[in-house]
DNA sequence: GTGAAAGCGCTAACAA
DNA sequence: TTGTTAGCGCTTTCAC
């Protein structure tokens, strides 16, 4: 049980043969006798030793090509796409593809990616946590180190290469249709607060209410969060001491809240459409499998996934600087049956 | 416009300074002159110089420890959870966690597994693909090279550590369940080729099948998949000519083939369980989320995760032989609507 | 403040 | 078949 980490000196050491010679056995030249390769491996197995791979690595440059992939919550099919995305771009580019998650702690964030860049990998996309108090000095850090890198999630301050959608106007075509429906009883069901994109499509309701001269309460900005749970929840909050003074119409951060306050609906008895019609943001695959099927402002998931890692990837083999870049995706209103005109 | 990547000495050479002082700029030691860092830095820039991660690390330990984490499938929920257990777990005991995804490519896992072992991850924890030719030889190369290594589905024919369930008698309990409700003409929707758990499960409807002393025709395992759409298109392909002889119940691979599955009944207009019984597999968080809450097995995804990191982060710190070791976790039939008996 | 030199763990000639 | 040695790109004394 040896307390520091064996070398390849004491593995030589151990088998009384030189260092030379143990690193044949490891990279199985045919050139050593069976008796020495052997001892050999028996030394490797009792000191337990690793060969460093860091030293390793420097003369043989066969190390596949990768990318870091910083994102911030695995419990949302939104990040499965973009994800999914990343990789088939990276796939038929020759890279790899490590991913992170940062799980909504900006700690975690700033540690990732100091991880993956001394892990060397070619190149980072990375989705940012937002909040007041951002540190973006990781970031920066990047940019000093000259690790190429492409945000997919728009932040300011920060000269960088950039993939995103416009979400205020999203999120104001999706007002727009329920005005257009008849509705004029509107209310929000907003994201979380590290999220920019929850922030844009706050932004872009209110701008609709405004543009349509509809007045926003203050309740109006239901603060719900990112999950299936968190949805339900708040429907389940805001809906018990509204008997009378329904809104009629729904509009959510993302499908997962959407489905949560579909639940909630149900079982308070309220009927979707008829009573109340309930617009989602994403458009993942199960929005589509519903028994109401769920209206959703469609993001170009995986679109956004492939652009970040061909920009990337562009500028990982530029190796020179490239001028940072912003790429806006367009989104689409998906209309289902989970919304209908106001009864 | 560099054609050979930069090093130090090029960054030195530049500048005129020594090697010694642009190390010194580099780690931000207090030491340069403003004068001369401003020129390191011009080089740095103009050279778009990154210092070599690899070459850093060996002498400045205090990379963080990691674990690499190799699934099957990014879009699917239930590896969501098995990560979210890892990241919990790891997080704990002071490590990070890098993900990779093979999508079903046996030939991504083997590289996968050789990048995460170059990029010095500290242990390994992989589901790996399953099938004929599987070649287990980078498995084999993992544990000749000392790296810790704890796989979350069985394999036979490699001692290693593991973290899984009784597919069998899982499956076995959620067949035992429907004809206990009086069903007597059961469908299973099995899962894809390469999963190891999929040949399981069917092996359990199988064993129950004889139990009971039901026949299982050669129709009563339907190739599905193991996404939604692959539940939807198996199930519309299935029911479209068999008007007459339906089966009551069907199992399901898991929960996402059973939501495929109950789209298409409901596009067939057969209702859910009055008609047709159905059993998903992982209780993922929507299952509970539907308007007809599934009935399913439940799979410990997050325990699985955590055990399988705490197993490995275990033997990492051992830093010794340790006996490979295997952990069986508890499944849960979980009752919900989508199971009734028979009409 | 800066340069020279030793050494990190390993691979790859080249000798022996 | 095996040992010796010169680096790889970098950090870190320790003189100057």
């Amino acid at each position: 049980m040896p307390s520091k980490n064996a070398t390849i000196h004491d593995v030589a050491t151990l088998s009384g043969v030189s260092i030379g010679t143990v690193s044949a056995v490891l990279n199985r030249k045919g050139t050593v006798s069976e008796g020495t390769r052997r001892r050999v491996l028996d030394a490797i197995s009792e000191l337990h030793y690793r060969p460093s791979a860091a030293a390793r690595r420097r003369l043989q440059p066969t190390t596949a090509k990768s990318v870091g992939l910083i994102v911030k919550e695995v419990n949302n099919p939104y990040f499965a796409d973009v994800i999914f995305g990343v990789q088939d771009a990276a796939r038929e580019l020759g890279y790899h593809v490590l991913v992170g998650h940062t799980e909504r702690s900006y700690d975690l964030e700033q540690r990732l990616t100091e991880l993956l860049v001394a892990k060397d990998v070619d190149g980072l996309i990375i989705n940012p946590l937002l909040n007041e108090d951002t540190d973006l000095s990781h970031l920066f850090e990047i940019r000093w180190t000259n690790v190429p890198l492409v945000l997919i999630e728009s932040i300011r301050g920060i000269q960088a290469n950039m993939v995103d959608v416009d979400n205020v106007a999203a999120a104001m075509e999706a007002v727009d249709y329920l005005v257009g429906l008849g509705h004029r009883r509107i209310v929000h069901f907003g994201g979380p607060q590290y999220s920019g994109h929850s922030e844009e499509r706050i932004e872009g309701v209110r701008r609709a209410f405004i543009a349509h001269r509809l007045v926003m309460g203050e309740d109006d900005v239901v603060h719900a969060g990112a999950s299936l749970e968190d949805g339900y929840r708040a429907a389940l909050g805001y809906f018990r001491d509204r008997e009378g003074d329904r809104p009629t119409a729904i509009t959510c951060y993302n499908d997962l809240v959407a489905i949560g306050v579909l639940r909630a609906l149900r079982e308070l008895g309220l009927r979707v459409p008829e009573d109340v019609s309930v617009v989602g943001f994403d458009d993942i695959d199960v929005a589509s499998y519903l028994s109401v099927p769920l209206t959703t402002v469609r993001m170009p998931r995986r679109e956004i996934g492939r652009r970040a890692t061909q920009m990337l990837i562009g500028s990982v083999e530029a190796a020179g600087k490239v001028a940072p870049e912003k790429v806006v995706l367009e989104t689409e209103l998906v209309v289902r049956a989970s919304t209908a005109p106001p009864a």
